[in-house]
DNA sequence: CATTGAATTTAGGTTTCCCTAATTTTATAT
DNA sequence: ATATAAAATTAGGGAAACCTAAATTCAATG
């Protein structure tokens, strides 16, 4: 239907939405690692069939229909996620790379069957919420790390599988899903955060507290 | 690794050659469904990296090497076809265009590991024989209906999956694999033959009778 | 054994997606 | 308010894989 490239082109346009970050040529091309001339080339190209508004040297954003687009990606790739961790062994960080390529070859009854046999699960193996066949999401807000208050007790939610290097050290440190923390200090000099798990305490780069999402801890 | 369109060339190739079809710029071009011209430009390709011994005019042939990729391919196209049917709920002449896309993304790991899941199977849901990690094929070579002797039995032991048109035809005269078959006349005028399932006669045209392979039945 | 027709290759061109370099637009800071 | 820096776009080109049309090679037949 489109290509890898439009695909991607989209995917990564909805990522930066949804994470609240600027929607523009660099950070489009930082993500996509291609230079800022392609992501202007190509923006105007996926203009045109209406899955992008664009204002010139200011930025765009996905229409509706661009969404939905993208939505089905994230269905396909995080159902492919699933499969991969729970019936084929894969752990935490290998399964992304592997979902980025067959998001892009299979077609919706194949993910519609594929959803059915893994018994409709409902979050992938880094905890993102998994798209529903109509596209619905089912919401849940988390909290990043960094952005959370200190002397606090969390539980861990989510984590971002964009870097395999993030997900082994974090895992190497005893993070994972459900995990407890307690963010015992935030260091204002280089947005650090000290924080204990099972009695051990760790300091997390501002870089590493960005992937970890969290939910407050209510006892 | 290497490009959808060079892997699509390499295992065609091979299914020409084990076909004992002859392998040339027409008939690979016919068979990928694009321009002679276009064939002779990517078997220049093919040759430099050694995958491909090409005599020019005169045609080509994959060199252990090429074979190598071919084999390859061909395993992790039948794999799939085993999940998509055994476990997905994929009819017979559904597997085949799913398996085409998916083949081309999948690496060594990701098959290595769903040969294990699905129990090491020996043959696809066509009945074609699944080469293992090493690139062994248990061989068996089947007869070609249109090549069998009339007034015998047969069972049917492989069926060809290029044309899903074929693929249904079979289905609905009621021909599985490992149906029994008896060859009743073989008319030579247009090539047909004459069989009987269940004691009911149906005639088939040469160019089904080609895609069914058999086994003869001694009682 | 020369001609003719089929098969193959070469020539020249298109599309997609990428690049670098040059230009234009916008934002910032004096 | 204007100079300058940063960001975005346009211009011009390249690689891959396709095409059609023209030229070449091969084979087959009278």
């Amino acid at each position: 239907m489109f290509s890898t490239s439009v695909e991607d082109y989209i995917k990564h346009i909805y990522e930066l939405q949804s994470e609240g970050s600027k929607v523009n040529t660099s950070s489009l091309a930082l993500k996509l690692n291609v230079s800022p001339a392609s992501v202007s080339e190509m923006i105007s190209k996926l203009t045109k069939p209406g899955w992008i508004e664009n204002t010139p040297y200011r930025g765009f954003s996905l229409t509706d229909k661009g969404e939905k687009i993208a939505v089905n990606l994230i269905r396909k790739h995080r159902l492919i996620e699933v499969f991969l961790h729970q019936h084929l062994g894969y752990s935490w960080d290998e399964v992304h790379v592997e979902a980025e390529k067959f998001e892009h070859v299979c077609t919706d009854k194949f993910i519609n069957k594929l959803d059915e046999y893994l018994g409709y699960p409902k979050f992938d193996p880094h905890g993102d919420p998994i798209p529903d066949i109509n596209g619905n999401i089912s919401g849940k807000k988390n909290l990043m790390l960094c952005n959370a208050d200190a002397q606090r007790a969390y539980i861990v939610r989510k984590v971002n599988d964009t870097s395999d290097e993030v997900l082994r050290y974090i895992s190497a440190i005893g993070i994972k899903l459900n995990t407890e923390i307690f963010l015992s200090e935030k260091i204002a000099f280089d947005e650090s955060v000290l924080i204990t798990i099972n009695g051990i305490s760790h300091l997390l780069s501002k870089k590493i507290a960005e992937n970890i999402f969290v939910e407050e801890l209510i006892k």
